[in-house]
DNA sequence: TATTGTTATACTCTATAACTATA
DNA sequence: TATAGTTATAGAGTATAACAATA
């Protein structure tokens, strides 16, 4: 709408999106980790027992790559996770070179406790209504999908991360 | 859709946006900083000239705060669009304390050419068509005005980041 | 005394290199 | 030899504290 006949070709210059999901990421985390805090969680503890929740047992290395990150930080994260009986690392028997990580009920419980914050969080912040939301969630899932299959594709699934 | 009758007076669970930003967000920051690097750009620069250009000249204070980033960083950021002759500074005559910010020509040109990578980037990236991407900025630009104004805002306007 | 910009510094996050143990 | 996990470490990015100049 209200393009600027011209370059409407390729795309208004003024859609960008980068900057835009960037700022928002920026903030809401950080009121995330504010709020997250208290329970000594962090926001990617949380997508980590999400990940495990949705997917039950995963290797460590397969976790680390669902959620993009490198897989030296996967092990502090999960020593995070375990010293809070969140999660659980066990040795593979077929092969003992790998670990199978699992959710606790602990971790369930937390996690539902975290997902309440958000959620609160996100419905105090972002003034949409249900349905804007609804919208706005199926747009980024969708990108998340190309994203996830675009340049570099860093993994088949770091889109993992989101159910639904 | 879909919603699992129960708790949905509140919000789909599932549909909390939070991960779906960060994960997007961090991941288009990442390619982008890849194309940006052969013009010794990242992108707060290139944000940062987005402001410039669009609201002419700024206190230095004032577009730290529209970028929502620490003053302190916001010295290193204008020493580098300064280096390269980008943008420049001068002293307020009115408050000799101030510095007001000003985009050069040649920021403007190096603008245009950033906006070009990264709406090109979009659009490999992001597989949708023109009318989903507006639809998208304009809830993206809905969430980010309503978080400007919400708990603990940071200032009256981080959203000039973006024009339209 | 309060504010703008600056420096120096510390802390967090993320990535690289090298090591152990298994295969 | 190659792979999963780990450790130690270096590099960004960001935030805190103290200081100079000005109001």
């Amino acid at each position: 709408m209200e393009d600027q006949a011209g370059d409407s070709a390729v795309q208004a210059p003024g859609e960008v999106l980068g900057p835009l999901l960037d700022y928002l990421a920026r903030r809401l985390r950080a009121e995330l980790e504010t709020e997250l805090a208290p329970l000594g969680m962090k926001a990617r503890h949380m997508i980590a027992l999400t990940v495990l929740r949705e997917f039950g047992e995963r290797g460590q290395s397969d976790l680390g790559k669902a959620l993009g990150m490198d897989p030296t930080n996967t092990v502090s994260l999960l020593n995070d996770l375990e010293s809070q009986g969140l999660a659980e690392r066990h040795r593979s028997p077929q092969d003992r070179r790998r670990h199978t990580v699992t959710i606790t009920p602990a971790g369930c419980r937390r996690l539902a406790e975290c997902e309440g914050i958000i959620s609160r969080l996100e419905q105090r912040m972002f003034d949409i209504d249900a349905q804007q939301r609804t919208e706005l969630h199926k747009l980024l899932v969708h990108c998340a999908a190309s994203a996830a299959g675009g340049p570099e594709s860093p993994a088949a699934g770091p889109m993992a991360v989101l159910p639904n």
